[in-house]
DNA sequence: CAACTAATCAAGTACTCTCTAGATTACTTG
DNA sequence: CAAGTAATCTAGAGAGTACTTGATTAGTTG
């Protein structure tokens, strides 16, 4: 064999393994599985459940990303956890959405049909609340479900699931300025949050990020077993 | 329809698209076509010998790419010319493959079956060749194709295409210390530099990343129009 | 303006992927 | 140890993707 077919069977091999990752990536399913798996582990059926997918085809598919090395997978009892197998999974989760954002139209009028016009109040970016949330001028309200919270959310935040917030409002400090979040910049928790703080006479902004993207900056975050474990602190990114 | 069936509507519109992009990326041989472009624009013709598709079938995966916004293209006389869309474009591909290297075992077999052990000498990283060249005390080569280097290289660098080293050695000064790059860490040219500078006494070691890698850093860069804009100094990145 | 060339288009075939439905496995619990 | 449950497996139909071949378009050049 010549020495440019050697290269040739190599270069082809070589990104014949790229694209398997690829592949992975290439499924609308796929993708919202990782995005559900970036906010804790979660088991076959609750991925089934809160996707529409039925329990085979979740399955399928949380086989697929096993068989990239997206994700991992243990068992316990009846359950099968899934949870990501590495930061960088989110990381190219988090280059393909934004490669989306700035190149697809299309992309761009679904969200501005889907959430009008988002930047009433403007929301708070993450350094921003960092710098807050270090003079405690600010409560930080984590509206996702309780088992997100709890299997990790920004450090000093409150859980309030969007779900609970409206009997819960009265306990809530006032005076306090409360910024909002979520899943993600597509979650609509923090923007439901924020409606029904305003409408309660509260000062109240949405974090433009959700805990996946915190958490990925190496911000100070706690989770359930070991509150606070970091302060509350300025870092180097 | 129930606010749960819009909610279920939009997130299949939302990661529909997200999907739009992972499956342009899909591919091995469209990971491949990114790659060339990240060096560089390119002809359609260029495109398809240098990865050894046919022409038909080079246009076709160019047009899917284009469909998926990561690339453009133009008409100049008889020829298209290709190039990426966008940065964020060469990061998502270097995000997969960050995810490849990390995750896939297969991979890793490859690369080390195709290359053998390829720390000794040990490769510079970005971080060190900005130190030793603003101290002058490295000569930079560029061992990619002319053009490549033609459209964008590091600063400072010598435009020495791999073919052409060896009938160029004299030239090169004694005494100083070689680094030298190519198109990216699974580019053997300046593999094949250091090997040929050293076998002639020369002290010579090969940058770890390639030139897109540079670039998307923010190190400073060149190319033919505007020869050295900046100046070799330290940037944040 | 005829010959030439880069690129695209159109159509067909082979292949791969996706989802469903029903069967099966592995583990728990009464 | 039988019944129940989470998850996976298997097989098959339908949809989508990839590559080839030959025709066509758009632009250049003698």
């Amino acid at each position: 064999m010549t020495a440019d077919a050697t290269q040739r069977v190599f270069k082809d091999r070589l990104y014949g393994q790229f694209a398997r990752i690829g592949k992975a990536l290439s499924s609308a399913h796929r993708l919202e599985l990782l995005e559900l798996l970036a906010q804790g582990d979660r088991t076959v059926e609750a991925l089934a459940t809160e996707t529409g997918l039925s329990m085979a085809n979740a399955s399928q598919h949380l086989q697929a990303l096993r068989a990239a090395g997206l994700v991992e997978n243990e068992k316990r009892g009846l359950f099968v956890h899934y949870r990501l197998s590495d930061p960088s999974v989110f990381e190219v989760s988090r280059a393909l959405r934004t490669v989306a954002e700035r190149r697809l139209a299309d992309l761009q009028r679904l969200v501005r049909d889907h959430f009008g016009d988002r930047s009433d109040p403007e929301p708070v970016s993450m350094e921003e609340l960092l710098d807050r949330a270090r003079s405690g001028r600010v409560v930080i309200l984590d509206t996702r479900p309780a088992t997100e919270y709890d299997s990790g959310h920004i450090a000093g935040a409150l859980s309030v699931p969007i779900g609970e917030l409206k009997q819960r409002l009265k306990q809530l400090p006032k005076g306090k300025e409360f910024v909002a979040y979520c899943r993600g910049p597509y979650c609509v928790y923090a923007d439901r949050a924020v409606e029904l703080l305003r409408a309660n006479g509260r000062r109240a902004r949405r974090l433009s990020a959700g805990f996946p993207e915190w958490k990925a900056t190496g911000l100070p975050v706690a989770d359930q077993r070991h509150p606070a474990p970091q302060t509350v602190s300025r870092r180097r990114r």
